[in-house]
DNA sequence: CTGTTAGCGCATTCAT
DNA sequence: ATGAATGCGCTAACAG
């Protein structure tokens, strides 16, 4: 033998078989145009030699590679980790592999990420964009010239299509809610406001405010654990404590709860709590936390679709034209109602 | 032009700048044996035209693929994303993208992604199996010819190097504490006895119990809410009630403490509760929640690390032999004591 | 320092 | 129904 360590090729087939190549190749391709006789005998060769066909071979033929990449700042967090779960039964319906990158939300690394996924010619891309106004970005991606997708955030002046949660509806409504419930003074809390989602929120918070007459009472700047009770401490400590605070986003929530706790605080009775993105544990912790609930899932998976059909499309030779009836599906949240916000 | 929408090639860089395709190949490799001045002229025209190597055209000439492979059984699942989160962080420090698949525990499912991510030619792969004893899957690792590192769950008599918590260390430290808290009808409750980990925690569970010359106490039916609510009746129903619950998954855990809210039995006054594997809110929960805390980043990581190792050892020509100085790494597992166990 | 050339494994004309 | 030959983009001999 010459080389026991590396995988069998397809000539190593046609050989062993007493074939062409072209009858192997017609064989690992459906079969078609090949007598039984030959199509079982090949077959026995292929299963003897464990053959499996080279993809970076039928890549360079011009086939597709069958992988997508996923561009997302963390795969830890759970938002992004069901997305790609999502993603990936997607990619696995469509014969192909998910290539997963974290950018941490850092432009320099999405970059990064992008490029090495487009050295390995990706056919797609689904991202997550750390900045939605980059139009370095935008430019980049243009360049790259295979369909993209972008989710949960769009990509301003891109032509890219999105897939986002109703972030400022939803937002909208959660604040309308505690509004209802009598609370005037109601505080938003949230950090990162670069984030397209979370200024989204914040905008919707501050509509709702308006359109009750109501004064926003604003802080962003929780970053951790720490800043969150600083936050909110000096907020308590004020002559006109808020009656209600309003949590951008899951952490927050989570620290909001902590704080109250520890500082003895009475939810919602001293002060109500809604969150912004479910959890969990948000129906287990006393009081159970009142959230916004996004389709997490069906971002992921929509996203991928939309992905794999503009895949279709890209490989016609004329490409159907108007074949792309929204450029951003923008996807219903849910106000999911439990104690902490004032509801029985 | 030809063909605008394809990338451009090494050849059509070569061309534009007038020189051979081995100086444009010398000059994306290191620009070694290449004068400035062509040097300079070269990266120009890569720069313009916005060049990106092929890598399928480097695997095809026997290159490392740079691709490694992730195997697993959700990427939803917490400790997985985490793992994941670490893997891809050393993938991407050497210079690799990583394929994520996801098996759901399927034995099936995980052949067929270890037979995508070989037609893809990956350098390596991440596994954590699902079947710790299957012959069939480590006989076809074996065939595979790739560095292989299995993670979270070992594969038997395969030869293939795992890196693992200590699950039964973890569990019978577990055991332990609560034993010596003066409780001695222990309730070990659990799913899915077909796992590796699950299996190696019920052993601990046993050994702890038995050192201790008590009786085991122990329900592996627990698969959802429902059923590990009915457990927890059933067995609190009995003349003699269990005064401490052990639960031997993240899940469970999570369960159990539902149940025990839902019917109002004080924790740990009643039953105490100690859980394998730690969760987010665990310390927020009231009780704060005793549990097994394991170092998943590490195990994560660590695996990505011996995967690169052996990887850069595979491509040597004589292999140094004797690298391999353990087939099986353990991690330790900590005890963190809150107050569901009964401390103070 | 630089260019020519020969494959890597496969799908694909074009013959037969 | 089958096969021989060509080329995808790149690296590595091997000249010069």
């Amino acid at each position: 033998m010459q080389k026991p360590s590396s995988p069998p090729t397809l000539a190593e087939v046609a050989r062993k078989a007493r074939v062409g190549t072209t009858t192997v190749s017609r064989v690992i391709n459906g079969g078609e145009r090949v007598s039984p006789r030959t199509l079982k005998r090949v077959q026995a060769v292929i299963e003897q030699l464990g053959y499996m066909p080279n993809q970076a071979a039928r890549i360079l033929k011009g086939e597709r590679a069958k992988t997508i990449g996923l561009v997302i700042p963390s795969i830890a967090d759970s938002f992004f980790a069901s997305c790609a779960e999502a993603a990936q039964a997607i990619a696995r319906a469509n014969d192909s592999l998910l290539m997963v990158t974290v950018t941490g939300n850092d432009p320099h690394m999405e970059l990064e990420n992008l490029n090495h996924l487009m050295r390995h010619r990706t056919d797609g891309i689904l991202l997550s964009p750390a900045n939605s106004q980059s139009d370095t970005l935008a430019d980049f991606l243009r360049r790259m010239n295979i369909p993209i997708v972008a989710f949960d955030r769009p990509l301003s002046n891109s032509g890219i299509p999105s897939v986002l949660a109703d972030n400022f509806n939803g937002a909208r409504i959660a604040t309308a809610h505690l509004i209802s419930h009598g609370y005037r003074r109601i505080l938003c809390l949230g950090g990162e406001p670069t984030l397209y989602t979370l200024r989204e929120r914040l905008r919707g918070y501050h509509q709702a405010m308006q359109e009750n007459g109501l004064a926003p009472l604003v802080d962003m700047s929780v970053k951790d654990y720490k800043s969150a009770e600083y936050a909110i401490e000096s907020s308590l400590a004020t002559a006109q404590p808020p009656e209600a605070i309003f949590t951008l986003k899951n952490s927050t929530t989570i620290y909001a709860f902590e704080t109250l706790q520890k500082l003895k605080v009475p939810i919602p009775r001293s002060v109500a709590l809604l969150g912004y993105d479910d959890f969990e544990l948000a129906a287990t912790l006393r009081p159970a936390i009142s959230v916004i609930q996004q389709p997490i899932e069906d971002i992921g998976r929509i996203a991928a679709e939309i992905l794999f059909e503009n895949l279709a499309v890209h490989g016609t030779p004329k490409s159907p034209a108007a074949r792309r009836p929204q450029d951003e599906i923008r996807l219903e949240t849910k106000l999911v109602l439990r104690h902490s916000c004032g509801c029985r």
